[in-house]
DNA sequence: GGCAGGAATGACAGCGCTGTCAATTTGCGT
DNA sequence: ACGCAAATTGACAGCGCTGTCATTCCTGCC
């Protein structure tokens, strides 16, 4: 039927306990003997089971990815971060499980809980906006689970996986800038997320170094979806004086803004230029296709759930890792009119 | 430390095995019995271990949602049929792990054995475009892992859950018929989902029984994306004789419709009208707001992993679901100009 | 009242692996 | 070549639960 650990010491001529040291990358085994029950279980398709590896060793070789599902980012991104999460995981073959947790139920330490209690994951990858809500991190610590975070607010001794959003926005704001725009508008995104406070941040610091005075009737409230994008940028286009670029913090409010731009009659790029953030599918299927920042959301999952592994298997200890940005330049922005 | 099965035998003074009866909803206990060993069981705040029960019962509480990330729909509706699934793998206490497979690289197979052999679940859900997939279907066969789907192509006595999409595609056709429209064009989705099929087909339909002969210039072959949305209609707003309606397969595509006609200098609902599929929550957001047919996706992948887990239990079988439609009748469609 | 027959309960082994600790082998200095 | 410490290997119990089968407890009926 199956085979089993002990079919294969039995193939090697090892002991159980030998394979069992094989197969966990543990010290104290000749290479030799390593070698030879390497290559039996690679005859054999040894599949340890996980249950009884997770019932013997006190461990599950589970990793849980929670996320917010009430107020989340877009689905879109979640679903790559969950699938950078899902590669690393499947890489050290760990398994792993995604919960929705709803914060503005306050139920959520009771559900943490459930979780613990009923699938004892061996660690949690965070990811916005619940990086940094401290009840939660707080309960993780004292069930001891280890915690990986996405894109954290705080940056500190987290464990985890940045982009640094607020150079990547005055980056994209000073692109503006080079093309001789002046009045630009900044769509900021839900209110608390990190995401939308360094973009806000970095766009900010672009305007000032170019020595422009910030204007507050420039700047205004989104809600990172294409219609709080669309309501954002009809109040700057009604303005005596209208912006000529928009750099909105992400793709979707971006695309509600060059949806608003036709509304009123202003060809992109030429009455307006507009950026976005974050490199969506959507971005480049626009068209003019918009100028934006890319975010690696997939590889940050990935990033953040191999931190996490390195810190549980006690192999060095894992840190924040810092991801490179980059910006894309496309046919949503030009020369100012 | 940890509660066991053992500790709460004791406290209701019954034997493990009489517990362990009470846990599985197995028969021969008597009420008393149950009453007090339920009772003991919430006394103590009792969690069987899951590595335990599956050792030694031979199953895994475990259920996989297998989907497609090389070629899927929405990542929105993905997300939406996920939560679902989880939502009804919570209720019965089993745990839910996702899959994405990717059918064109054709290692799928080999994946799937992995997935079976490295973590046994005890069922699978199919989401589309992956419900049909003859050889998926016959290896899950194989290994004798029963499987539901969301949105099968081929209904039959496969188990899962279904919507009358045909009819929801001819309601809402009929009722631009209603406002007047005689040009009416359609945007199919990508070929060979089931989606692009049934819509097609209700589009026909209703066509047909209006007694409009089919004007193959206004059946557009588009890819359930926003981009393909707009390169469909501009080839619709090229034509000499424009369509004075549209109806997209999906929400994605009737948004580019809906970007296109401000190219084309359309006013919608007023000189064209557009719906969509899927009241997708853009659709809400657009100005007019969509008409579209409302999907509950949700609540759809709820059932078919209920279906699933009923066939797990062996209590009575599951079937095919049918769920209701609704139409969203909302500002992008009017009478015809 | 006694007994068959089914319902309810329990004893016990074992699922496949790892932790602990004891036994054995190896390498090294003299 | 010998002794000793360190490295390597193995024996064995047990993780928390369920399957199997034996045992006990009820019924109803003659």
């Amino acid at each position: 039927m199956r085979v089993r650990l002990e079919d294969v010491a039995r193939a090697a001529s090892v002991s159980p306990k030998t394979v069992s040291r094989v197969l966990n990358d543990e010290a104290n085994v000749t290479d030799a003997t390593r070698q030879r029950v390497r290559a039996a279980m690679e005859a054999m398709d040894y599949r340890p089971h996980p249950s009884a590896r997770s019932l013997a060793g006190n461990r599950s070789f589970l990793v849980a990815m929670l996320y917010d599902n009430n107020d989340n980012p877009s689905s879109t991104y979640l679903a790559e971060i969950q699938d950078g999460v899902l590669e690393a995981c499947d890489a050290h073959r760990y398994s792993m499980m995604v919960r929705p947790l709803r914060m503005r139920d306050g139920d959520f330490i009771r559900r943490l809980d459930t979780l613990i209690s009923d699938h004892h994951p061996d660690g949690v990858v965070l990811t916005p906006p619940i990086t940094d809500y401290a009840p939660l991190l707080k309960r993780l610590r004292e069930h001891k689970v280890p915690y990986a975070s996405v894109s954290p607010l705080r940056r500190g001794k987290t464990l985890g996986v940045t982009m640094d959003e607020q150079h990547a926005a005055r980056a994209i704001v000073e692109h503006l800038l080079e093309l001789g725009h002046r009045r630009i508008a900044h769509v900021i995104g839900i209110a608390n997320h990190g995401a939308s406070r360094w973009r806000l941040a970095g766009y900010r610091e672009a305007m000032a170094a170019a020595g422009l005075p910030e204007d507050p009737a420039l700047v205004v409230q989104g809600a990172f979806t294409f219609g709080s994008g669309v309501e954002a940028a009809r109040q700057l286009f009604s303005l005596a004086e209208r912006p000529t670029a928009v750099f909105a913090a992400n793709d979707d409010m971006a695309t509600g803004v060059m949806w608003a731009a036709g509304e009123y009659g202003l060809k992109v790029p030429h009455d307006l230029s507009v950026c976005g953030f974050d490199d969506t599918p959507l971005s480049r299927q626009l068209w003019p296709a918009l100028t934006t920042v890319q975010q690696p959301s997939r590889e940050m999952g990935k990033i953040a759930a191999e931190q996490l592994l390195t810190e549980l298997r006690g192999h060095g200890t894992g840190r924040l890792v810092q991801m490179p940005f980059s910006l894309q330049i496309r046919g949503s922005t030009a020369i100012a009119p």
